[in-house]
DNA sequence: AAACATGCTGAACGTCCGTATTGTAAATGG
DNA sequence: CCATTTACAATACGGACGTTCAGCATGTTT
């Protein structure tokens, strides 16, 4: 219900206009997030967010121009999110016995199988009618492409001469989406790793280790910290 | 923007209450799942309904005791549609060459596709916070399984001892299904079909067709023409 | 310290939502 | 042929929506 309320406030009565701003900007953000996972794109209103961030009625639209603009505002910040976990995530893959299957498990584990990736997919459906959101949301696959596709590429090679390790990135990508949406309606959760590890059994026919890599796979560019410079 | 109206009532100005009635109901059910499609499950309101069937305020809730039973009906409904059709479809590729790809591509352009898997697709993430619908798109995964999973048992072998069939289906139809949320993302409409003939690749090496199969595949139970029994 | 600017509150507004109610034409049944 | 029932139209109602705005603290500047 809460979005980690400033400690003790009487410990720091005075911080200066841009601090309380910024803070205020981000709990905003946060309950917006928050009720995209729980409440679904429709049940992300105005008077739910502010229930949740537990400010005024004004808050919100003292920040954003409108409410719009915060849920575009709010998919920026997610997308980076969730991507930069899965970056960090594929990064600790050098130890692995069995890359292949790891990675793939990882993605699901850090990406697809997150209370996060809920939200996010409530943004690409609501994106199918509303063009500003669809822009925001191409976002999603070109840091798919290359997270995924860097890293596959990075620790795997193809077997045949055919076989292109980004491709099947992408395949992987769409399957790990589709599963992720019947995790409501299926009710034995072993059955998705039990596809899971069928789906690895398939890519093993074409994608294995490459010998030899010891060293992580390269960082995307801008991908660190910057803050969240949007509209 | 209308739905099927009667073709010239001055033809005939006296049909009996329960022809009256059906027509009524079925020009109602039809709105909605074209607003469904067109407006998304946020966007499907009473007044959007009203306006798409060309009828009152107050005629939806004389057939249904709620929007939400409406909305239930209309789901039955098109679960059973989409799967007919794509039952149909599935039945007449005995005098194919490839039958696994022109089975993986029939399910592709009869169902995931199609105009209706977007308002299907609408349905399935609105039941991610809706128990009832929940229930009811649960049909969604069993027409499917039984649908292309017997369809592909039917025509299909697998090669080596450890592959199934109809697992691969399951797969199949979850990377269709993620693959239909990226349409409106990617311009480029060819890709995608790169991306299935790709898969029908990797199928292929676990997947060949059945020698001399020139029976279509058997028919599911109950799913000829039974009118619209529900609620 | 006084004057100003900023960050946010909380009430109010108009619009649209789903539903309830009342009225009317058409079909049914004696 | 008329009383009754059924099918639908039309309007009204309370509530929730996104947005606006005057007011009041709290920093900031002079």
């Amino acid at each position: 219900m809460s979005v980690s309320k400033p400690s003790t406030d009487a410990q720091r009565p005075r911080r200066t206009q841009a601090e309380r701003s910024e803070t205020m900007r981000q709990r905003i953000l946060d309950a917006t997030l928050e009720c995209l996972q729980k409440d679904g794109y429709g049940g992300t209103t105005v008077s739910r967010i502010i229930e949740v961030a537990g400010v005024s009625r004004g808050a919100p639209l003292h920040h954003f121009p409108s409410k719009s603009a915060l849920i575009a505002a709010s998919a920026e910040q997610l997308i980076r999110r969730v991507y930069i976990q899965m970056g960090k995530a594929v990064a600790k893959l050098q130890g692995s016995e069995d890359r292949l299957h790891d990675l793939i498990y990882s993605a699901w584990k850090n990406v697809f199988n997150r209370p996060e990736h809920i939200a996010l997919h409530e943004l690409l459906v609501a994106s199918q009618r509303d063009q500003e959101l669809a822009e925001i949301l191409q976002k999603v696959w070109t840091a798919g492409y290359f997270t995924l596709g860097n890293a596959a590429d990075h620790y795997l090679e193809p077997i045949g001469d055919q076989a292109n390790v980004r491709d099947m990135m992408i395949l992987t990508q769409w399957l790990l989406r589709g599963m992720a949406e019947d995790l409501h309606i299926v009710a034995n959760r072993k059955l998705f790793d039990r596809y899971l590890k069928l789906w690895c059994e398939m890519l093993a026919v074409h994608l294995r280790a490459r010998a030899g890599v010891t060293e992580p796979p390269p960082r995307p560019p801008q991908w660190d910290s910057s803050p969240s410079n949007d509209s």
